[in-house]
DNA sequence: CTAAATTTCTCGACTGTCGAGAAAAAAATC
DNA sequence: GATTTTTTTCTCGACAGTCGAGAAATTTAG
C-alpha cells in the first residue's frame, strides 16, 4: 500500500526543494528561492531560518552590494555540515576523492592497483586504508564523512551497495555496505560508472531543454562496453539506471567473453575484441587482460589508411553497439545516446556500423534515428554523476533525519 | 525543478489513499479505513464526510449486525459517480464493456471486424458508433462517461493515447484522443494489451507477496508477440511499459516479418513464424494474415508425435523467445515471467527453446533461471488490468479536480 | 435494566502554507 | 543632510490539515 501523507512531509519535501534550488543555482537570496520553488516568501523565510539554526545553511559573509534597496543576502550550504567520499574504482588504479557539503573538492589522491595482486581481500584492505588516510589527512572527524560514493564498471545491485559482477574482481562479489559498516557510519553507496555519467549528462539536459528533457542512454566505450539510463520520472525526479549492456547477448553461441559467455557485446565491441577481430585470432582465444590503447591507435590508424580487415573490425563493434541499441531502444522509448570513454576516438570508424546496426531496427524504422553525441572527458563526466546523486542524496537525508525539525522543537 | 507541496496536495493524498483502500479490500468501515490507511480515525471520518459529501461514496444501505457494540458502517463506491468504457481491440473483433465507478460490469457486446475492410476510417466510425450505442443502451448521459480506456496489441505512446504502429492497421497510426474528444469529454487512455496483463498480474502477485513483489514481466503468445513489464516504483506505485518486445530484433538479417523488418522475434515466434518454419517456407515470403489456431494445433500434435521438423518448429520460436526475454532481463533486473495468450497451450514444446535462449546470457548465469509460470486466461486478465489501471486514474482525477474541496468551502 | 464492548464522531492542540503589509536598509533626490 | 524611492526580508493573522483523547452512539451479555 502507498504510505500516508502529513504535514510534516511536506516540510521535509519543500525543505529539500530549497536545498535542491541551492544546489542547482549556487547561492541564492529570499527572494530568489521563493522564485525558484514557488513557495511563498513567508514559507522561504521558515525554511531557511529553520536550516540555518540547524547548521545546515548560512548568510554569506559579503556581498557586494550592487543596485539600491535592501542588499539581498545570499544562503548558501554550510560546507563543514558533512562531508562526501567519492571513490572511483577503475581497472588500474582508485581515485579518492574528499568533498564538502558544498561539492567543493578538498583533497584527493589516486592508488595504482597492481596488475597481478587482485584478490578482493587485498583490495578491501586498499580501500579501508585509503579511506582511514584521506580523513586522517584533512583532520576531519570520521562521523562528519556522511556519505561514501563508489562506482565501478561492472554489475550493481539497485537497492544495495553491493558489487555483483565486474570485469575486475568477476564473480567475487563485494558488499560495500557489510565492509564499511564496522569503520564508518557513513552511508555506502555504489553506482556503475556509466550510470554516474547518465546522471550528469541527464542533469545537463535537463538544464538546456527544461521540462522537455525526457530520457538519455550514456554509452561508455573502452576495454568494456558500459550503459547508463536517465529518465525524468513524474514529479521531475530523474531516475538513473545501468542495464547490464555490455554482457547482453549480441549473438548466440558467438565470440567469447571476459565474463565466461559466449556472444556478449563486448565480446564484439570492447577493445580486445577489436584487437581480436584486427588480427583474426579465433572467437574463442580468451581475451587479452588488457590492451595498451596505443595498439588499438595502431590498428585504428591503419584503418584510416585503408587497411581492409582493421576497417571490418571497427564496424563489426559498431555494428553490435548499433544492434545493441536499437534492442534498447525497442525496450525503452527512443533517446538520444551520449557516447564517452576511450573509444570515441575511434568514433569515425565505429559510426558507420552503428547506423547500420540501429537502421535495421523495426523502432527506428518507426520513430527515426535517434540523436547520437560524442561526449569526451568521460572522468570528468563520472565525478560530477557523484556529485549530483550523493550530495542530493544528502540533502534529503538530513531533511528526513529530523535534525532540523528537533532543534526546531527545542528553541520553540 | 520539482513541484511544490502544500497541505492541500496531503489531503489529496490521503483522499487517493482512503479510494484505493475501498478499490483493493471492497466495502470496508471507519476503522478498517484507519487500518489500512494508517491514518489516524480522527482523519478518516474527515476525508469519508468529505467524500460522501461530494457524492464520491456513500454508506451501505444494510448489514448484518455480527458480533456486540456499535454497528460497523461500510463505506463504498457510489456507483452512479462515473462511469467506465472499457474498448479492447483484437485482431478480429473488438469489445465494448461499459463498467460504473464500483468496478461493476453494466453492459457488454462485441463487434466482429471484417477481415477485407481494415481501413482506419472504417474503423474509426465503427468506434464512434459503438460508443454512442453502449451509452444509449444503457440511457447514461453521456458526460457521466469520465474516462474511455483502449487496449490494442503494438506499440503505444506513453504519454498520449496515440497507436503508434499496430498488427491490425500497420503504420496508420490513430490518435484516440483527437479523434473522440468532439464527442466525449471523457479522457482517453490506451494502452497496449499485454501492458494491462502486467498489470492485473502485477496486482495479483502483490496481494501475494506484499512489499516483496518488485517487478514482473507478462509475455503473450500468440499470432504476435507482447511483453509488459510492471514494477514497484518508490512509494508503492506500480509503474508499467510495454516495450516494443515482439518487433525488437532478433537476428541479424534474419526472417521477413509482418512490420517490414527482418529478424524481429515475431518473425520467429509468432504463429505464422512456426507455420512458416514447420512448411519449410524461405524466411522472406511474406506472412500469412491470419492462421487459424487449428492449423497450429495440427503442427502441434505431430511434433508430439515425433515429427522433427515441427519440433524444431517450436523449438526455434522458444529460441528466439528465450533469447529475446534475457536481453529484456539484461536490460531490467531479473524479475518472474507470466505467460499467456493462445500460444501457451504448446508450452511443453516451446519450453526447451525458451530455457535453452535464456541460458545462454550473462544475466540468467548470474542470478539463475527467472521464474516462468503459465496464466491461462488471457481475456479476463486483459480486462482486469484495464479496470485497476482506468479506475485508480479514475479516482486519482476525481480527487484532484477539485470537486470535494469545493462542496466543502461551500458547506462550509 | 445495567454493564461491557465496539465503533463512530468531535474537540482542542499542533504544524504547515499563504497573502499582505510592516520593517529594514541602501540608493536617489531635493 | 533630510526625505523619498526602491528592493528585500521579516512578521502576523487566516486558513487548512493531521492527530490523540475522549465523548457519544449503539448493540450484546448478563
Amino acid at each position: 500500500m502507498l504510505a500516508k501523507s502529513s504535514t510534516e512531509l511536506v516540510r521535509q519535501k519543500n525543505s529539500v526543494l530549497v536545498l535542491t534550488a541551492l544546489r542547482r543555482h549556487g547561492p541564492l537570496a529570499h527572494t530568489e528561492l521563493s522564485d525558484f520553488t514557488k513557495l511563498s516568501s513567508a514559507t522561504v523565510s521558515v525554511i531557511t531560518t529553520d536550516l540555518e539554526r540547524a547548521q545546515i545553511i548560512e548568510k554569506a559573509e559579503q556581498q557586494a552590494a550592487g543596485g539600491r534597496g535592501r542588499p539581498r543576502v545570499l544562503f548558501s550550504q554550510r560546507r563543514d555540515c558533512g562531508y562526501l567520499i567519492v571513490v572511483i574504482i577503475s581497472s588500474d588504479a582508485v581515485q579518492y576523492s574528499l568533498v564538502d557539503y558544498a561539492g567543493r573538492l578538498i583533497d584527493r589522491f589516486t592508488e595504482e592497483r597492481q596488475q597481478n595482486v587482485s584478490g578482493v581481500g587485498s583490495f578491501v584492505t586498499g580501500l579501508r586504508d585509503a579511506l582511514n588516510r584521506i580523513v586522517a589527512r584533512s583532520r576531519l572527524s570520521r562521523d562528519k564523512v556522511l556519505m561514501i560514493s563508489i562506482s565501478s564498471k561492472g554489475l550493481v545491485e539497485s537497492s544495495e551497495p553491493v558489487l555483483r559482477w565486474s570485469p575486475i574482481f568477476g564473480r567475487e562479489q563485494i558488499d560495500f555496505a557489510a565492509v564499511l559498516h564496522d569503520e564508518w557510519s557513513a552511508k555506502v553507496i555504489l553506482g556503475n560508472e556509466t550510470q554516474l555519467v547518465a546522471a550528469a549528462v541527464g542533469r545537463q539536459e535537463e538544464n538546456k531543454k527544461g521540462r522537455d528533457f525526457r530520457a538519455l542512454a550514456a554509452l561508455s566505450l573502452g576495454h568494456s562496453i558500459g550503459l547508463g539510463i536517465v529518465r525524468r520520472g513524474e514529479e521531475g525526479k530523474h531516475e538513473i539506471s545501468a542495464p547490464n549492456f555490455g554482457h547482453m547477448l549480441h549473438m548466440s553461441g558467438g565470440g567469447l567473453c571476459r565474463c565466461g559467455s559466449r556472444g556478449c557485446i563486448e565480446a564484439y565491441a570492447g577493445f580486445y575484441a577489436i584487437l581480436r577481430a584486427a588480427f583474426d585470432v579465433p572467437l574463442d582465444t580468451i581475451p587479452a587482460k588488457f590492451v595498451p590503447i596505443a595498439e588499438l591507435d595502431k590498428i585504428a590508424a591503419s584503418a584510416r589508411q585503408g587497411s581492409r580487415r582493421n576497417i571490418i573490425a571497427f564496424r563489426q563493434a559498431g555494428l553490435a553497439l548499433g544492434i545493441g541499441l536499437s534492442r534498447v531502444l525497442s525496450l525503452h522509448e527512443s533517446m538520444p545516446i551520449a557516447i564517452t570513454g576511450p573509444g570515441t576516438r575511434y568514433y569515425d570508424l565505429l559510426l558507420e556500423g552503428i547506423s547500420e546496426g540501429l537502421a535495421e531496427s523495426h523502432v527506428v524504422r518507426m520513430e527515426g534515428m535517434p540523436e547520437l553525441r560524442v561526449m569526451a572527458d568521460e572522468p570528468t563526466l563520472v565525478f560530477d554523476g557523484h556529485l549530483n546523486r550523493a550530495l542530493a542524496m544528502m540533502d534529503e537525508d538530513i531533511v528526513r533525519s529530523g535534525v532540523v525539525a528537533e532543534l526546531n522543537s527545542q528553541t520553540g
